[in-house]
RNA sequence: GCCCGGGUGGUGGAAUGGUAGACACGCAGGACUUAAAAUCCUGUGGCCGUUGAGGCCGUACGGGUUCGAGUCCCGUCCCGGGCACCA
């Protein structure tokens, strides 16, 4: 019988379902393997055929660990809420949980047909209150904590309570907002209860404040930093401005330290530790104080990583929204400065990006003193100075500093070198930290370590700063203004927010007649009339209506696996100490600084708590690339063509008869004056294409004013049939014979759609086409099948000029997959014509799991082929066994073995690509073995199971097993069985490689030389010269030097 | 500008300092067939040469370390990703 995969996988996925092959459970006396993939987002466009290639590959392996003895755990689910079903909801006001159902209704089936053994038992889904408890839970315990910097770790929010009630806060070393005024035990005890409650959201993890947000119009919602790239939304790349909004933040910052150190623990790429240092952007300083001149008391503090530096400091700079702005500016620069910052403030964002080598600025009149020369410098205030990083203003250093300089020079301020390695600073600064330091008094002589330590030690005992360290990251934006999201259990009591009890969780999203946001702006939740916390019949209060954000629910979903349907816990105690953590992670790497650091975050946050038992939720992580599409491109004519191409068949030809012509330098350019004009006589072309009937007009009246006449050349005869240009060719001939103003026709065709068959297109300069997508689904090896094209609505009135193979060939272009790009190939067509097997193997075949790489169907046939003859090693004509019991031969053996150890050590190191590579040797080996036995066939059976797993259990079915073949045993190889009787060793001599030795493989070093040496080739070499040296690498290589 | 990756045949890729191009796709030739599909066999980095010899070049480019470098080191170029007035 042939190999028939669909028959066979139909089969089996139906047993698996029966038998519950892949439910997982905690008692087995085995040792734990958690393995995870990135939950999915649901989105309406299916899986395609990239989504997949990390599932598979964590499948292989959690297949693989299991036949080896572990006890696995791969789950999926699906992060659920999100933008796009809102999107649609408001479009065709479906309930976003009916198209979301539907969504993942028909990934799970997808899923399923690939033969993904995931425990369906165990799906979760963010968007189920059962589950969103539990974020809304962990919500709240964020909300009641704060972070102590002296014990390193979240606090309950009463601990702070008490404290302040003792003592206030001036010895509280804790996260919490810059603005936070020092205040007395007296002061605490003095506050009414409303105003402690605000004092105390200065400290929580959680807490909304009125702060700058990436407020995106066209989406009516905030965005994290995270969503916004270049000035425009993420998704959509809508414009996105900043606006003060009140929104709820999580105090990542206060887990900076943490988030950074942790990442010397965990075994991920480092790349992506990388973006997260980068993204903490941690970096060591100072703070100092510049007293400002003639206002007694008053300091203007600022950071710096460059403290050696500061006696190069000419000017202060403060950021345009800096509170001592107002203050210090004289009335003299007043009108200046407010023009100034009211200018600033007016600046979207995307302009300031757009516009950063602009240098502006504006001089306040006032000076500071610079603590350590006692001179006056003055004060500015520009927009490169940003308010929310470090202090919002810093001493400048021209010298040191390129931004600082290009202000130096645009505002005519002093450049003082402070190093003498310093070069070239009337061109650049130089930021160098070589040499000995000059004009910098008390560290004139050092070098830079040694003036930083100095200057570190008289800030402090002089009491002007200190050594201080400094975060990049920020706050975390909490919420969003949208419906399709978790609700914060928060509810509002005279302006103060209120956690809701835990008893009353979850609090379920309401429903809401639509799902845009209110007249007044407030978010979509405000359309819910009557949802209103009642703690009592007489009270009734406001619950918060932004929801939390997509990484809410992702930020802790790998511990609901470990028990997804517990109603008393997130997970229980028993299942978090059995599973523990996640070993092996795999996802894309768009999710490094997002999704990673976040989850990250909430992970040491319930840690502190004690409610998880590992610091870090993932040991190791594994970034799968992404699977790109390959796009087919036709040529659609646009009029350029037509003009050039009337130029090279038509008009050349015949031109030269009229002697040296003008031929505008730009063709392409709109311009009034006519395509080509004679020098010699008083004649001029215009070759017109349809669009341009308007043209004409402006063109006769320029010949007629140059007294030119007029040849107008319409291209309509040639757009229509391209063949018939000889006709009108030699009407043109004629006409510039007679010299006779000529129009070659008065009338524009409606629309042309002329495709060109890809060769063609490349006698012609790019702008004479467009460019299109076309389905891949109706391309074949470049070639478009114009019968089938013809029916889609694109090529309804299209006109295809055909290669002169009589082929219409299209270009191709290696791009993300998209529907937008016709490029998308649905695995379950795949899965169709070559079975779940095949297609799992050919995607790991294609190349390592990390790496970006094309889909190309048509490579599939090699891993179709591989499957046919490893299937006839089995199964013969008619269904026969082929499988006999005799005895292996030594080179069978050997074959098995070896391909057992590669493919072990391969699974281990994640290379799968390679993997599939050995298995093809394997089998080739067996064919020209003509293997059919037992022994060798059924650990082949095995092996083969985590890549073809419905191909290994119909064949471990036949061997007369009736358990699955999943709880089979890896085989394991004999080191005894890949030693061969001879090695071949590769002779080089002077590192080149001349010829080949076999020896016996117990040979030692003194019996390969002398059989070295015997051989013609080498002593051709060798001749009469000695041999410097001989190198013998065991079992590898000889290398003899003369 | 800064920080990471990466650059190997026509294509996807292999090679953990030890014969560069495994394994495939594609292509060319052949077998079977009325034909096609399917299947099988042979060849396939370039150049010179041979037609059962062999030689030279070759992993972006230029140097270096080494008996030996795609792999390690230094410099240059190019491509991809991330961050970006971050003091």
């Amino acid at each position: 019988m042939e190999y028939e995969p669909r028959a066979i996988e139909k089969k089996w996925s139906d047993w698996w379902k029966k038998h519950q092959t892949y439910r997982v459970t905690e008692v087995s006396g085995k040792p734990k393997f958690y393995i995870l993939n990135m939950f999915p987002y649901p989105s309406g466009a299916g899986l395609h055929v990239g989504h997949p290639l990390g599932y598979i590959a964590s499948d292989i392996v959690a297949r693989y660990k299991r036949l080896c003895g572990f006890n696995v755990l791969n789950p999926m689910g699906f992060d659920a809420f999100g933008l796009p079903a809102e999107q649609y909801a408001i479009e065709m006001g479906i309930h976003p949980a009916v198209s979301t159902e539907e969504n993942i209704r028909r990934y799970r089936q997808q899923m399923e047909n690939v033969g993904l053994g995931f425990d369906w038992s165990r799906e979760i889904r963010t968007c189920d209150p059962k589950y969103y408890k539990w974020t809304q839970w962990i919500f709240a315990r964020l909300f009641e904590h704060y972070y102590d910097y002296d014990a390193d770790k979240a606090l309950p929010i009463e601990h702070l309570v008490r404290r302040l009630e003792k003592e206030g806060n001036a010895r509280i070393n804790a996260a919490c907002d810059d603005d936070t005024p020092i205040i007395t035990a007296r002061q605490w005890n003095d506050f009414s209860e409303k105003e402690k409650l605000l004092f105390l959201l200065k400290y929580r993890l959680t807490f909304p404040e009125e702060s700058f947000v990436n407020w995106c119009p066209a989406l009516g919602t905030v965005l994290s930093n995270d969503e916004v790239k270049d000035g425009v939304s993420e998704r959509g790349g809508y414009p996105v401005e900043r606006k003060r909004m009140k929104q709820w933040s999580m105090r990542i910052t206060a887990y900076a330290e943490r988030l950074l150190r942790g990442l010397e623990e965990i075994n991920w790429p480092e790349a992506v530790k990388d973006q997260q240092r980068n993204w903490i952007g941690r970096s060591q300083g100072a703070l100092v104080r510049f007293p400002v001149q003639g206002h007694d008391g008053l300091f203007i503090e600022i950071f710096t990583t460059r403290i050696d530096t500061i006696y190069g400091a000419t000017f202060m700079v403060l950021a345009p929204e800096h509170e001592l702005v107002n203050t210090l500016t004289t009335p003299a620069q007043w009108a200046e400065v407010q023009a100034y910052v009211k200018w600033a403030a007016s600046r979207s964002e995307r302009e300031r990006i757009s516009e950063v080598k602009r240098v502006t600025g504006a001089n306040t009149g006032a000076f500071a003193i610079n603590p350590f020369t006692s001179e006056a410098i003055p004060i500015y205030i520009a927009d490169y100075v940003l308010a929310g990083y470090g202090t919002g203003a810093i001493m400048a250093v021209p010298s040191g500093d390129q931004r600082d300089w290009n202000f130096a020079k645009a505002f005519g301020l002093p450049v003082i070198p402070i190093l003498d390695s310093q070069r070239n600073l009337d061109q650049a600064a130089d930021p160098t930290k070589e040499g000995r330091y000059i004009n910098s008094d008390i560290i004139n002589g050092l070098t830079y370590e040694e003036a930083v330590s100095k200057l570190l030690q008289w800030l402090e005992e002089k009491n002007w700063g200190k050594a201080r360290i400094q975060y990049k990251i920020r706050n975390a934006i909490f919420s969003r203004q949208r419906y399709w999201g978790e609700p914060l259990p928060i509810y509002w009591k005279d302006g103060v927010p209120y956690l809701l009890p835990d008893s009353e969780l979850p609090l379920v999203l309401p429903e809401i007649d639509k799902y845009l946001p209110t007249e007044t702006g407030e978010p979509p939740l405000a359309r819910a009339q009557h949802w209103r916390y009642r703690p009592t019949p007489d009270e009734a209060y406001e619950y918060e209506y932004s929801t939390m954000p997509g990484w809410a629910g992702s930020s802790w979903y790998w511990y609901r696996y470990m028990d997804p349907h517990n109603n008393e816990a997130f997970c229980s105690r028993e299942a978090l100490e059995y599973w523990r953590c996640v070993d092996w992670y795999i996802g894309g790497a768009e999710h490094a600084v997002g999704h990673l650091l976040y989850s990250r975050f909430w992970n040491h946050f319930l840690y502190d708590l004690g409610l998880v038992p590992e610091r870090e939720f993932a040991k190791k992580l594994i970034n799968q690339g992404m699977i790109q599409g390959r796009s087919s491109i036709t040529f659609r004519a646009k009029e350029a063509f037509y003009e050039e191409y009337l130029w090279l068949k038509v008009l050349k030809p015949y031109l030269y008869e009229f002697g040296p012509m003008q031929i505008p330098k730009n063709r392409a350019e709109e311009s009034f004056t006519y395509d080509f004009a004679f020098a010699v006589n008083d004649l001029a072309i215009e070759v017109v294409s349809w669009k341009k009937a308007d043209k004409i007009e402006r063109v006769r009246q320029t010949a007629e004013a140059d007294n030119k006449r007029l040849l107008v050349l319409f291209t309509e005869e040639l757009a229509a049939n391209i063949n018939a240009h000889k006709e009108t060719a030699e009407r043109i001939r004629q006409a510039l014979l007679s010299r006779e103003p000529f129009f070659m026709s008065q009338s524009v065709p409606e629309v042309e759609q002329l495709f060109v068959s890809y060769e063609l297109t490349q006698k012609y300069s790019p702008d004479c086409f467009s460019r299109l997508h076309v389905d891949v689904a109706l391309v074949t090896d470049d070639v478009l099948d114009l019968e089938r094209a013809r029916q889609r609505p694109m090529f309804q009135k299209a006109n295809f000029k055909v290669g002169p193979q009589g082929r219409f060939q299209c270009a191709y272009e290696i791009e993300k997959m998209s529907k937008s790009k016709y490029n998308v190939v649905n695995p379950d067509d795949v899965i169709e014509q070559y079975g779940a097997d095949c297609y799992r193997m050919y995607e790991m075949f294609l190349g390592p799991i990390e790496a970006s790489k094309p889909w190309d169907t048509k490579g599939i046939t090699g891993v179709q082929g591989f499957l046919k003859r490893l299937w006839s090693l089995y199964v013969g004509p008619n269904d026969t066994w082929l499988v006999q019991d005799a005895e292996p031969s030594r080179e069978e053996l050997r074959a098995l073995h070896t391909a057992i150890k590669k493919i072990t050590d391969d699974i281990e190191r994640f290379s799968l690509n390679t993997c599939v590579s050995h298995f093809m040797i394997l089998t080739n080996e067996l064919r020209a073995l003509k293997c059919h036995k037992k022994a060798i066939l059924e650990p082949v059976a095995i092996l083969l199971a985590p890549f073809a797993p419905h191909l290994a259990e119909e064949l471990w079915h036949r061997f007369g097993h009736e358990t699955t073949v999943c709880d089979a045993t890896w085989p394991a190889w004999n080191e005894r069985y890949l030693e061969a009787d001879k090695v071949v060793y590769p002779v080089q001599i002077n590192g080149k490689h001349r010829g080949n030795i076999e020896v016996d493989a117990a040979a030692n070093q003194e019996e390969i030389k002398q059989i070295a040496l015997q051989q013609d080739f080498v002593q051709r070499y060798v001749g009469n010269g000695s041999v410097k040296k001989f190198i013998v690498v065991p079992g590898r290589i000889v290398n003899i030097v003369v």
